[in-house]
DNA sequence: CCTACCGATCGGTAGG
DNA sequence: CCTACCGATCGGTAGG
């Protein structure tokens, strides 16, 4: 029996990553939402090893430490963050549609649980904001990008007329964001169901406020959940 | 030799908790800061123990289990905030100075390190919002209360005629501690100096553009740190 | 408040 | 990818 019949066919083969990087990246999948759950420090190896049915040791072999798992899971949550809420926002049409749609895809993304515990890096900034390496480095890192890509959209629907230019795009982006965590907050702690058209109620209230004529209407707010 | 000489006068007695208490206080203390920097699930009872210098039976012998030491560090916690924070701001006038103290107290108790990892709530918060139990509960009625306290110095300031009235008390409260939390999240993350009195104008501004004309003025912005 | 323990779990290794 | 380990530390207990 040839060995296609067991690993598909020839030509498939760029199609499918070698075994070893499969198991990883689906370890790398639960890790990253066992450690939205229970933080970074509190993904254990043992908690891992046993939600995927493997042994510690065997899991192990894939990273060279604790810390390497760590980063590993932070890449990985930095590409899930990217595919769901930058990508698609990005596609958007340049101006306030676009700086739009990255707030709303970012609430979005939390409501949706695409991160089991909620966002990622908000409950990974608290937990490693007194701490320093290269785990804290990746999260502030990945952080940094996040804000640019909200103010380079803030400056774009400038250019764009959409919004008063009297606003500092690195202002607007920050207050926009801690809006966003804000009701990550709220629901969070309070279990808070109304947070999240609150918060986006805010964010278009704000955004509102600085419109320009030229802006194209907002009126996304509430859309039905699919 | 009379027992007074040893444990001081009689009379001084009721200045004088008893000596557990005094000891569980400072306990209590350094399990605050040990928290604020490593989460509440990073308390060890061995790591603190080492801290004061004690055993871990010894210290143990204090609380009944690791989530009673919890909760007695969350109540600790509490007892610091409202003194640091709450009673100096309930102090100032009703209106609009007493809801900028509010936010200008908060801000500096981070800012102060009044617990050395910075706000002890915010991090429990996102540490803790995932799970249940009487420790969340606990924060999250912690928060609750804080929240509560914000948005009815809102509602004053509004009867003083300080504050439009349009505005949602609860909303407006939730507004500012967002950019409170986002400005806290700013300085751990970025180690970015600025983030304190960015927050403070951000604040400030959100304020002034509420404020009515008999609004007091408010000018304390980056006012020289002591 | 201590010494001396307990079983469980931690991150990590040896050897296959 | 596994079994079988390692020393260290975890929360917690017995007994004084």
């Amino acid at each position: 029996m040839p060995a296609a019949t067991l690993t598909g066919p020839p030509w498939a083969a760029k199609f499918r990553a070698p075994k070893g990087a499969r198991t990883r990246e689906s370890i790398l999948h639960v890790a990253v939402n066992l450690a939205s759950l229970e933080g970074l420090q509190g993904l254990t190896i043992g908690r891992l090893a046993e939600e995927l049915k493997m042994s510690k040791s065997g899991l192990f072999a894939h990273f060279g430490s604790k810390e390497d798992l760590q980063l590993a899971t932070v890449e990985m949550a930095r590409q899930i963050f990217v595919e769901y809420v930058i990508r698609p926002a990005l596609a958007e049409p340049e101006g306030m549609p676009r700086l739009w749609a990255l707030c709303d895809r970012w609430v979005d993304h939390v409501e949706s649980r695409v991160f089991a515990g909620g966002c990622f890096f908000t409950a990974a900034s608290f937990e490693f904001d007194s701490r320093s390496g290269p785990v804290r480095d990746r999260i502030a890192g990945a952080m940094r990008t996040w804000l640019s890509v909200l103010s380079e959209a803030v400056e774009r629907a400038q250019k764009c007329g959409h919004l008063k230019t009297a606003v500092n795009p690195e202002q607007l982006a920050f207050e926009i964001y801690s809006l966003a965590i804000g009701s990550h907050w709220a629901h969070g702690l309070f279990g808070d169901r109304k947070a999240f058209s609150n918060g986006r109620s805010m964010i278009l209230a704000r955004l509102r406020a600085l419109a320009t004529s030229k802006c194209p209407p907002l009126c996304k707010i509430d859309r039905p959940r699919v």
